[in-house]
DNA sequence: TCTGGGGTCCTAGGACCC
DNA sequence: TCTGGGGTCCTAGGACCC
């Protein structure tokens, strides 16, 4: 049996920040848009526990956030800087495992299968990279361990903060029967609706449900519900992983009709997305649009060039000529995107795959 | 409360080829 | 004349995660 581990970070941009402004860590911190009074359409990024203490969480509104709490710090996200800082981690959590495949910039699993004899030693083991990680970088996190991925992630949330939760497979299906379904990692907003009103109110519910009756409403995904709520999940880890997708957005600070405006910030988002194509050095096959119109309603249209492109040009003229057929609506839009995808390596940059015939 | 930005995966219908 | 099935690509939308 394998063993798995998820490490996560601690509300690591806030984190990030405390460590260069150490006169911060008294003070509740709140890191995202920037708040304006009051007045601005971003959200938090990431706060730190004083913040929270005022009810201040991740993905709020951040107007709702500077009303909870004027007199809090209030930082811009800095991208660079907690990437060097992620980099510096993830750096540490290869030296610690056989296997290791991040999942974000504050979050990767590894396989410590080879490295320990068995659970016995893990939460050992896992206490020595939390210090090892606190005291290279200064930063804080928890960890799961278990036999798979999903329970490596379950036992990490139940850790949190600063701590270390190890749940074993045989403890397992205990261990998520009293949680909420909405606990459950894959279960959003609108599958825990479903599941609350198919009767699914607690994980142990779900495990103790009539697969066909899962299948027949949510299709391969029920099976797989099923399946997690049992405890049970993947234990493969995928090392070597390609990107699949380069895109920006952008909202504006009030909506608008403006074709003009909204041609003008085409042009600089795909100016981004470009260079962040060079960077990883790939060419794109298709270019997606798309618009969040003032009622939030979303929309993404998409043209395949049938070809691999890795033109600048292509993306702003398929871009706009997808823009301008919804100009028709003409209705206030609030957000505007720009992504490619279907990717293929460019020259030079084979994959040993590729290179060996693989 | 009034809602960002960067991604991934899945589904489903239609086109087209064999 | 009416009838297959598999495979792949394209497009649009939805749900979810961090």
């Amino acid at each position: 049996m394998k063993i798995i581990m998820l490490v996560d970070m601690d509300y690591f941009f806030a984190a990030c920040e405390e460590l260069r402004h150490p006169k911060y860590k008294e003070k509740p911190l709140v890191v995202g848009a920037d708040p304006k009074g009051g007045v601005a359409r971003g959200v938090v990024s990431t706060c730190n526990y004083l913040a929270r203490k005022y009810g201040i969480h991740s993905a709020m509104p951040i107007s709702t956030a500077y009303r909870l709490k004027k007199d809090a710090v209030f930082l811009p996200v800095d991208y660079p800087y907690y990437e060097k800082m992620s980099n510096q981690v993830m750096q540490i959590l290869k030296s610690f495992s056989t296997k290791f495949e991040q999942v974000s910039i504050d979050e990767a699993f590894i396989d410590v299968s080879g490295k320990i004899d068995g659970f016995e030693q893990a939460v050992e083991y896992a206490r020595k990279i939390k210090g090892f990680i606190k005291n290279e970088t200064g930063l804080p996190c928890s960890i799961g361990i278990s036999s798979n991925r999903l329970m490596a992630k379950m036992a990490c949330e139940a850790g949190k903060p600063d701590g270390i939760k190890m749940v074993l497979e045989e403890e397992a299906e205990k261990f998520l029967a009293p949680m909420p379904v909405g606990k459950l990692y894959g279960v959003g907003k609108k599958t825990k609706e479903r599941l609350e009103s198919m009767g699914y109110k607690t994980i142990g519910d779900l495990a103790r449900a009539n697969t066909v009756n899962l299948v027949s409403t949510f299709g391969v995904f029920g099976a797989e519900l099923y399946r997690s709520a049992k405890g049970q999940g993947e234990d493969v880890l995928v090392e070597n992983y390609e990107i699949k997708s380069i895109g920006r957005e952008r909202t504006f600070e009030s909506d608008t009709t403006d074709r003009e405006k909204i041609i003008a910030q085409i042009n600089s988002i795909a100016k981004e997305v470009y260079e962040e194509l060079k960077k990883e050095r790939v060419s794109f096959k298709t270019v997606t649009v798309k618009i969040r119109y003032y009622d939030f309603s979303e929309h993404l249209k998409s043209r395949s060039l049938g070809h691999y492109s890795d033109e600048l040009g292509d993306i702003v003229d398929n871009a706009v000529k997808l823009f301008d057929s919804y100009s028709e609506k003409n209705e206030p839009v609030r957000k505007i995107g720009v992504r490619v995808s279907g990717f293929s390596k460019q020259g030079g940059q084979k994959s040993m795959k590729e290179f060996i015939g693989a």
